[in-house]
DNA sequence: TGCAACTGTAACAAATATAATAACAGTAAG
DNA sequence: CTTACTGTTATTATATTTGTTACAGTTGCA
């Protein structure tokens, strides 16, 4: 799977850990662990499908626009990496006269699809909030 | 995901689909669509785990070692692809001085590692005689 | 009005992962 | 002892992913 997907998940969990839900791309990324303008390419996708509103200029930033128990990992995998599970590559050859590799590539679709639905019902459990109380759960076991 | 997981399958049912259950590397490769080479080295993988046996020498190859109706493609993925669904990139950074950052790799590790389960769950449920059934009504589709 | 701190986006480069290919030793049948 | 196979490793080619740079557009504020 795209790592889009655990980036969006982490600066989510980010801006709702932060008081006053905010935070700049550079702050994400340093956070994220990766380049700024990696992380503006993924918040624009989350805001155009209205996870979170941006404020462009001096005090600027991103803003989570929706409150973070209402969030699921379900809706973050369908806005950044729906169908990544489904490898590139297909096997099978339309061109073959035999039933197995001229229909495999089809079947091996469906069942990655499938297998997709299961993975989103299992997202659709887990919400930003749980994912940010684990966090802390984690830090506990530290100390 | 991992194209083995997709070759492993294709290749246990084009032999389950075969009158006497073998095939040499080169005839499962033109029916996968990719080379003998990379077909000899994933079905060493699955007669490691008892899947397939091999025959070599001339009129060698490889022969299903067991019922298409017993294996499950959960095994298979267990095989070859094991904690595939998870990105190899990692969020997070443990030096940071911030709980999210320090903790999101092990949380989303957590996360990806229970998705997988479900997903083996759902191939748990689907054997090499299923696809190939499904093979069969896909090719009725056709005419 | 003009500078400074932001986002938005595209283009490019670097790194990594995946797939194809070649090569050759080992094995078994005839 | 030759031919047709597997087993395995190494190498090359290709595709994908990630990082980086660059710059236009926006906004707040002195």
């Amino acid at each position: 799977m795209n790592s889009e997907f655990t980036i969006a998940v982490h600066s989510l969990v980010f801006l709702a850990y932060r008081p006053d839900r905010m935070a700049t791309s550079e702050m994400i990324a340093l956070n994220v662990n990766t380049h700024p303008s990696r992380v503006r390419k993924i918040m624009s996708c989350l805001r155009k499908q209205g996870f979170v509103r941006t404020k462009e200029g001096i005090g600027g930033g991103f803003i989570f626009n929706r409150s973070p128990d209402q969030v699921t990992l379900a809706e973050i995998y369908r806005a950044t990496s729906i169908g990544s599970i489904k490898p590139a590559w297909c096997s099978g050859n339309e061109d073959e006269d035999c039933m197995v590799a001229c229909n495999m590539a089809e079947v091996m679709d469906q069942v990655f699809s499938e297998a997709e639905q299961q993975l989103i019902a299992y997202f659709e459990r887990i919400t930003v909030a749980d994912v940010l109380r684990r966090v802390q759960t984690a830090q506990q076991f530290k100390n």
